[in-house]
DNA sequence: CCGCTTCTTGTAAACGATTACAAACCAAGC
DNA sequence: GCTTGGTTTGTAATCGTTTACAAGAAGCGG
């Protein structure tokens, strides 16, 4: 195969010319090939071959009105969590054709735009959104201006209807941790919570709820956000408690690693004090000193799931909620309760 | 602000009509705001935001030949360590209007794509490449086919000549480790390196042997692969040894994570009996149990270095090294070599 | 008032694909 | 041979910008 390696790329026009043919039979035969007769077809490719032409996507962007681009908006790029989602979505993008163009909703909104706009003039085919934190005024624009834009919400979600979201089952995740420590024998559990402002926050505390209202237990919260630095926090607030937790619940694993060092710091050992079960199933948590017994999260089933939801696009899955079951993972963060008084 | 909420986008056409003057007009004012007279222009702004339109990106491409797309090729965008060099480099392209398109090497490969070939579909202005296995053969095709193409690598690097790099000083980390083990008296020590065929590999292990040269000692070394399981692996290797080491040198944190939970499972503790060391700093690194000593790479500035080296373009930056400097940062992981016998 | 330069503006031709439409072709049936 | 129907091809319009070029307007000194 020659490559031209002089200055303009090749063209349809140039293809067709060095195969003799027409521009529209170039087309076809990439868009279409058996609409092409044999014979053809085989000069188009080697003709294709032979200029190292490759299809311009401006171009085709332009004629066709698809941009073969999905845009995904998550709060920081820099937080790992994403990692394994953004892997689960480019799985199953690549393979279709599309190219993934990723973007921060804090630049957007920082750059003054908005989210609608912004989509606009990306002009993407679709979009999934990980951000669960965008303002509603915004979301309720984006339906008036943009009413059949495919979006889908993954992760994190939003209250405002019209807008399909996958998820995992969070309540369940909530209730299985809880149900875990009650097996175990423990009776006074705390939740160290997700912030006040945020979906999960709310589906995991919904699912702690129910499985106390079912237990017969007493709910307890300690308001935290997501962080490490939440989990050392609520160290300090337990060290000084006079009744303290025999376990407590971490609404991320992230919490529960800063929950732990500052337990151990304070001469509380995590599992023969306190047991602590925390929430996602980071690559870390694992290998975390103790284990980390949590509720995993399918991060890449996830973003795998959103791209396939958008990719079938199509109508009426304005409030399709896709739920990813989550389970938990047993590992040595979590004991049975000791008995105070044993029989 | 009226908002076009019927089928059609409006076009420049559509703002030069409702503003009474021509697409040029419209154009120049996005453009080249300072070439039109302040009457015009302000119609001309007001037409835009009366029709709410925003420019279409595929016929601006088409016409100006620029695509304002960068792309990124990963190894794998499941593996959490870049997601702050992706942070890094969304920082810089963003504000300058750049979109990020991200991609996996493998998945290129794997659909029997080249990189160039993947390069030229694309039609993006510039590529950044974090993948440093990319084959010499596939380089030098690139090379041949795209001379002028922007590319850049980031964090790993490839020997073919004619790619600039942006990369940290891998070895000036490797020395910094030694000689922090050696400070603390120990004077048999081991790295557990990264995979054979990666340029990581060999900078650290270069690095090692300046070191050892200068400080008059033996290097040794156990090949691992970044992995976990290397340092798992590993922790067995040394359990079994004789004449064991006193410090650990791992060419990366994880590796650090899974040698430390090796040989405590051996009942060897870290840093009692022996010092570990690790390599990259990652956000967990910190808070492992206990907090890892390592040689911290700034991966945001990776990112942005690498973005703006990108965004400088320009001619003759072929054979650019950026280096990005790297520091110790000491914790808990190590601790002063136990004379045998104290005098 | 005229010629000169300097600013603004508009007209129309690209950019490189896709695709409606029509023409050409071919085989089969009468 | 002529019609019919189906396939294969080509012509040319179109997508929405940007920008070279030319023309018009405006200012200014003589």
């Amino acid at each position: 195969m020659t490559l031209k390696t002089d200055q303009k790329a090749a063209t349809v026009q140039d293809v067709a010319r060095h195969a003799n043919v027409s521009t529209a039979t170039v087309s076809r035969t990439l868009s279409a090939p058996d609409s092409v007769s044999a014979k053809k077809r085989q000069a188009v490719l080697d003709a294709i071959e032979a200029t190292g032409y490759r299809v311009n996507r401006a171009a085709r962007s332009l004629r066709t009105q698809r941009s073969n681009n999905i845009l995904v908006l998550l709060p920081n790029l820099g937080n790992p969590f994403f990692s394994l989602v953004l892997q689960g979505i480019v799985d199953v993008l690549t393979p279709a054709g599309q190219s993934l163009v990723v973007a921060e909703t804090r630049q957007i909104y920082s750059a003054g735009d908005d989210l609608f706009s912004y989509y606009r003039a990306q002009r993407a085919d679709g979009m999934i959104v990980l951000d669960g934190g965008v303002p509603a005024e915004s979301l309720n624009r984006f339906l008036a201006s943009e009413p059949d834009a495919n979006i889908v919400f993954a992760c994190e979600w939003t209250n405002v209807d019209g807008f399909p979201s996958v998820r995992s089952s969070n309540e369940d995740g909530a209730i299985l941790a809880i149900q875990h420590l009650y097996d175990a024998g423990h009776r006074n559990i705390i939740q160290i919570t997700g912030p006040k402002d945020n979906v999960l926050t709310h589906a995991r505390i919904a699912g702690h709820e129910t499985a106390c209202k079912k237990l017969g237990l007493e709910p307890h919260y300690i308001e935290g956000d997501f962080s490490l630095d939440a989990g050392l926090q609520a160290a300090k607030q337990i060290k000084a408690m006079t009744d303290k937790p025999t376990a407590i619940f971490c609404a991320s694993d992230v919490i529960a690693f800063g929950l732990i060092s500052g337990l151990a710091r304070c001469g509380i050992r995590v599992p023969e004090d306190i047991s602590v079960i925390g929430f996602d199933d980071l690559e870390f948590s694992e290998h975390f000193v103790p284990p980390l017994t949590t509720i995993r999260q399918d991060r890449v089933a996830l973003g795998a799931t959103a791209a396939q939801v958008l990719l079938r696009g199509g109508p009426s899955k304005a409030d399709l909620v896709e739920m990813i079951p989550v389970s938990l993972i047993e590992r040595s963060s979590t004991q049975r309760a000791k008995t105070k008084i044993p029989v």
